[in-house]
DNA sequence: TAGATTGTTAATCGATTAACAATC
DNA sequence: TAGATTGTTAATCGATTAACAATC
């Protein structure tokens, strides 16, 4: 369980993916895959999967496979689903409630705690059932509940020194949705910045690529 | 300009970000750049650029660098946003309705024509300017249009007869938010899986890593 | 036991980086 | 011209695939 060295980040980025259809074959009834039905399922390589799950210790058994529910446990761990995080969204515009509204947080392994915004028109609503808190209040928040996680939804434009203030009272990781990259693995805080548009780009290019 | 033997997967997926940095440059009111200062912007090599920049011809200048306003053009076209590609939505619900009204499809390359959904409740209303559609008049629409790309915002469970079928009517990629992988490149028809619990679950992993 | 499939080492492949001649 | 910086080839690095001994 323990993993040696570091483990690739093209690695943790698959983690996710096995996630999810392990979860998936979990509900269909399968107890056991090995990890060549596993890669053809997938499409990748039987020798890939091997070489990914021993990243973190090998958790199949020779002649036998993968035990399903086994292995949806332990990738759950590896992500840290079950290590009880919890997050703030900061910006509730039409971005943050539809986040607020439709995304399940909890099946990614954080606690919503609640939302914080600018507007003092939000201030009191509720979306999704996560209440709408004013600006004005989040330092104090912060230093009372110490949230693991930031959404950023707010309008680019300042999100740098948001970003900055955020970190200096302990966030320790942001989910980025301003456009604007941020960069903050030089203090050791992760940072996914998500950009939509990049995938609908690469469509168009590849729409355009196809012989 | 023409490309030589086939671009990686990898490159590709850094045009948009080239992209858009190249836009931000241009706003600045930056005339021309090094691969040099862009990789230090960027965060990327210098060697990195030169590389990516010509596997679609060089359109640097020795001595000079790269002219932005030359380079943003030359990475639109490369990205096909200029190619007049067209669009429609299917799934009118919750996410689909956000996108209507908040992305900016022709940012990505897109015009986007209309929606579609089964709900008749939903038959005829507009969001974000775009009306919805009957399904039972798609594959009459799709017949006269030709979009060049669908949205999938439909519940999983039939998403890959669905897929399949659009791609029979013509359609030449697909925008996939249903949850569901597909995996239409068989076909030849380029798929953007997007799954936003996928980045969130990353974040929540590597917070746990951290030293 | 025999068959199957893992865990792990070695080989291959591809992508990134470095170096430098070409040239603006 | 001299200086700067590209385009491109060669070297390095890392990730994927193949192979096989270990073992359930």
């Amino acid at each position: 369980m323990e993993r040696k060295h570091e483990v690739s980040k093209a690695v943790i980025q698959r983690l996710p993916r096995y996630y999810r259809n392990i979860c998936e074959l979990k509900a269909e009834g399968v107890q056991r895959i090995s990890s060549r039905a596993l890669a053809e399922r997938m499409g990748l390589t039987a020798s890939q999967i091997r070489q990914d799950f021993n990243c973190f210790g090998g958790f199949g058994q020779q002649g036998y496979g993968y035990n399903v529910e086994k292995l949806k446990d332990e990738l759950g761990t590896i992500l840290g689903l079950d290590a009880g995080r919890t997050a703030i969204l900061l910006g509730a515009g039409n971005l943050g409630r539809a986040l607020l509204n439709n995304f399940d947080f909890s099946a990614s392994g954080f606690r919503l705690l609640c939302a914080f915004d600018a507007n003092p028109e939000l201030t009191g609503k509720s979306f999704g059932g996560y209440e709408v808190r004013s600006s004005d209040t989040l330092d104090a928040f912060l230093a009372e509940h110490k949230p693991d996680a930031v959404v950023l939804t707010i309008p680019r434009g300042n999100a740098p020194e948001i970003a900055c203030d955020l970190v200096e009272h302990g966030v320790r990781g942001l989910w980025n949705f301003t456009g604007e990259d941020l960069h903050l693995e030089g203090l050791g805080i992760p940072v996914e910045n998500v950009h939509l548009s990049d995938s609908m780009m690469t469509l168009c290019h590849l729409i355009g690529a196809q012989h």
